[in-house]
RNA sequence: GGCCCCGUCGUCUAGCGGCCCAGGACGCCGCCCUCUCAAGGCGGUAGCGCGGGUUCAAAUCCCGUCGGGGCUACCA
C-alpha cells in the first residue's frame, strides 16, 4: 500500500481534534511524573509489584508470586506495592478483594503500599483513569496511536480472511483498517457518536525480532511485535480504562517499579510491552517470568486450574488449615529448589534468587505439603498447636472452640502425648483440622463410647470381649511405670487364653483367640475409638482412671 | 496454522563435556523396633522423551523430532 501522504497525517492528528476528546483539565505528562518523582532509594534497591485481579478466588499462584515479590523487595532494601488490576469491569466479581485480603492476611505477606498508604497510588487502575488519558492523548498527538472504530463483526472478518488466506491473524499492517484511515473519514464517525478505541501503531517491521534479557531465563529471543493492540477501550464504556499492556507501561514507570515478576504466559507480550515503553520514553523495567503451577493429571500436567482444581484456591489451604510456614516454605522450594534443601527456618530466612528459579512448572504435590507441614508441626510446642488449632476452629469448626477452652489443661495433656519429651515427636497432625480426628477422643464432649458388639474390635466375640474388659475395668490401677502398666493387659490376655505374642499366635492361630495385639486393640478401641492411637498407657494416663473405666465399662454394658 | 517457553526417578530436584552404568529429598516397597498407628533405624524400587550428529568421552554441545504449556482478545 502507498504510503500515507504527511498532510493527511498531520489533518488526522490535529491537536485540536485529539484534545477535544479528552476532558479539557487532564493534565500533561510532566504532571505526573512530578507527582510520581523517582524514589530515593539505596542502590540495587527493586521495587516489585503484585497485581491481583479481581475476577475470582485468589489462586495459591498468587501467594507463590507476591511472596517472591516481597522478598526480593526487602531483601534488596526496596518496596513491594500490590496494585489491584480492574480494569475488566465486566468480569470484576463480587469479595473477589476482601477473600484477597483475607488470604494475604493469613499468610503474612502484607504490601508496603496499596491503597491504604503509599504516595504513588491510587492503587486500584480503575482509579487512574485521567492519568492513562493523559498519555493516551499524548501518543495520539505523536501519532504513535489512533482511533480504530473496527467493530466486532469488521474483526471477525479479518480474522475470517486472514486464516483463510493462510497469515498470520491480528490487527496489523494491511489489515488495520484504520491506521492511516482519512481524516474526513474518522471525523465522520466522531460526528455520529460512533465508539472508538485506541490503538498503538505499532513500529514493527515484518520479520523484525527482538531480544531482552529475562531474570530468570537470560537472553530470549522474539518476533518483533507487529500488531496495533488496543491500548484503551471503548469510548462506549463510562470509564475509560486502558488494555493491561498499556497500565503495565503507565502504571510500572509512575509507580518507579523496577523488576516486574509474572507469569510465564506473558513472554509473549513483552515485545509489545518494549515497544510501548519506548513509545511513551519510559525506561522498561527488569522482566522475570517465573514459570506457573501445574497439576498432576493422568496421562500428564497442567496449569492449575482456577475452575478444576480446588487445591488453586488459597482458601483451600485455609480451610484445611496448613500452617502458613510451611505453606510458604513449600512454596518457596518449589519457586528456588536450593531452599528446598534447608530447613524450614533457614529457607523462609534466606534469600530467594532469581537466576536460581527454576523455568519448567512444578506440580503442586499436596502430599509433600502434607510432609513439610507434619515435620514443622512436630517442632511446636503443645501451647502452640493449641493456639494455632483454637484460631483455625473459630472460623471453621466453631463447636470445638468451646471444648478446646473448657478442657484447656486436658488439651495439653493430649498434645503432650508422644510430643513433649521424646526425640522424635508424633507426626499426627498435617493441618489443623486433623485435631479433631487425632485428638478428639481425648475428650468425653467429643467422645462417642464404643459397645462390646462394634465391629472395630475386629470380629472377636462380645462375650470374650466383655469378659475382658470387666476384669480390667474392675481392677484397673493407674500405675506410673509404663511396664507395670501394660501388664495389667498382659495378664488380663494370659487369663482369657490370648497368645503372649504375635509370632506364638500365627504358629498355632486355632488355639486362641487371638495374641495379645487382638487385647490389647479391645482396650484401644474402648479408649480412643479407634484401632490406632498414640501410646495407650500415655492416654490412659491423660484420660484418667475414671474416664478409663468409664469408657471400657461401656463394653459391658 | 504462526510465534514463544519448557522436557533428568511417580514428584521436587543436583548436574553446566570426563568426578554420573546419574546424587539427594518426598512417595512407594521390604525389613527391624513393637500392644495398634505414626515416628525412627536399615535396605530397596525407579529417571536423562526419542533419533541423529560433534567428540577419545554427552544428561551436559549441535540438528531434527515428539510431548507438555503459553500467546495469537476492547482477559489479565
Amino acid at each position: 500500500m502507498p504510503a500515507v501522504p504527511l498532510e493527511t497525517l498531520n489533518l488526522m492528528f490535529d491537536r485540536a481534534v485529539i484534545d477535544a476528546l479528552f476532558p479539557s483539565d487532564l493534565p500533561e505528562p510532566e504532571y505526573w511524573e512530578q507527582r510520581y518523582p523517582r524514589r530515593a532509594l539505596p542502590e540495587g534497591a527493586e521495587v516489585t509489584r503484585f497485581g491481583p485481579s479481581p475476577t475470582g478466588f485468589v489462586h495459591i499462584g498468587g501467594v507463590y508470586v507476591a511472596t517472591i515479590d516481597r522478598d526480593l523487595a526487602h531483601r534488596s532494601g526496596g518496596v513491594y506495592l500490590v496494585r489491584v488490576e480492574d480494569t475488566d469491569q465486566s468480569r470484576e466479581v463480587e469479595g473477589a478483594l476482601a477473600q484477597f485480603a483475607r488470604a494475604f492476611d493469613y499468610f503474612g505477606i502484607p504490601a508496603d503500599e496499596d491503597d491504604t498508604g503509599g504516595g504513588y497510588g491510587p492503587y486500584h487502575q480503575s482509579a487512574r483513569e485521567s492519568i492513562y488519558l493523559t498519555y493516551v492523548r499524548e501518543l495520539l498527538r505523536q501519532a504513535k496511536a489512533y482511533l480504530c472504530f473496527a467493530t466486532e463483526a469488521d474483526l471477525a472478518d479479518i480474522r475470517r480472511r486472514q486464516e483463510a488466506a493462510k497469515v498470520p491473524t491480528g490487527y496489523y499492517g494491511d489489515w488495520a483498517i484504520w491506521r492511516d484511515a482519512d481524516p474526513a473519514a474518522v471525523g465522520a464517525k466522531l460526528n455520529e457518536g460512533v465508539p472508538y478505541v485506541v490503538r498503538f501503531r505499532s513500529p514493527g517491521e515484518t520479520g523484525a525480532r527482538v531480544s531482552f534479557v529475562d531474570a530468570i531465563r537470560g537472553t530470549l529471543e522474539h518476533e518483533a511485535n507487529r500488531n496495533d493492540a488496543v491500548i484503551l477501550k471503548s469510548s462506549a464504556n463510562a470509564l475509560r480504562l486502558p488494555t493491561y499492556h498499556f497500565a503495565h507501561a503507565v502504571d510500572d514507570h509512575l509507580m518507579r517499579v523496577t523488576l516486574v515478576i509474572r507469569g510465564e504466559e506473558w513472554i509473549s507480550s513483552v515485545p509489545l510491552h518494549l515497544q510501548l515503553f519506548d513509545a511513551l520514553g519510559f525506561e522498561p523495567p527488569t522482566y522475570a517470568h517465573i514459570a506457573p503451577l501445574l497439576k498432576q493429571i493422568p496421562g500428564g500436567k497442567r496449569k492449575l486450574s482456577k475452575s478444576k482444581d480446588p487445591e488453586a484456591n488459597v482458601d483451600y489451604y485455609i480451610e484445611a488449615g496448613y500452617p502458613v510456614e510451611a505453606v510458604l516454605y513449600y512454596l518457596r522450594g518449589l519457586a528456588n529448589g536450593r531452599l528446598a534443601e534447608l530447613p524450614l527456618a533457614d529457607a523462609l530466612a534466606a534469600p530467594l534468587r532469581l537466576e536460581e528459579c527454576g523455568v519448567a512448572g512444578p506440580l503442586v504435590d499436596l502430599v509433600k505439603l502434607e510432609d513439610i507441614s507434619a515435620d514443622h508441626i512436630a517442632t511446636l510446642t503443645g501451647e502452640q498447636v493449641l493456639a494455632a488449632v483454637r484460631t483455625w476452629a473459630r472460623g471453621y469448626d466453631p463447636e470445638l472452640v468451646p471444648v478446646l477452652d473448657a478442657e484447656r489443661d486436658l488439651a495439653l495433656v493430649a498434645l503432650a502425648v508422644e510430643r513433649d519429651g521424646v526425640e522424635n515427636p508424633r507426626k499426627d497432625l498435617r493441618k489443623w483440622s486433623d485435631f479433631r480426628s487425632a485428638y478428639g477422643f481425648f475428650f468425653p464432649q467429643l467422645y462417642t463410647l464404643v459397645t462390646a458388639d462394634d465391629d472395630r474390635l475386629g470380629g472377636l466375640a462380645p462375650e470374650l470381649v466383655q469378659a475382658l474388659a470387666g476384669d480390667f475395668a474392675d481392677g484397673y490401677q493407674e500405675l506410673d511405670d509404663p511396664q507395670e502398666w501394660f501388664n495389667q493387659i498382659r495378664t488380663l490376655a494370659a487369663k482369657h487364653g490370648f497368645a503372649a505374642n504375635a509370632k506364638e499366635y500365627k504358629k498355632n492361630p486355632d488355639a486362641y483367640p487371638g495374641s495379645i495385639r487382638e487385647a490389647s486393640q479391645i482396650i484401644r478401641v474402648a479408649l480412643t475409638g479407634s484401632t490406632r492411637s498414640p501410646d495407650l498407657f500415655a492416654v490412659a494416663r491423660a484420660l484418667g482412671a475414671d474416664e478409663v473405666r468409664r469408657r471400657v465399662g461401656e463394653l459391658i454394658r
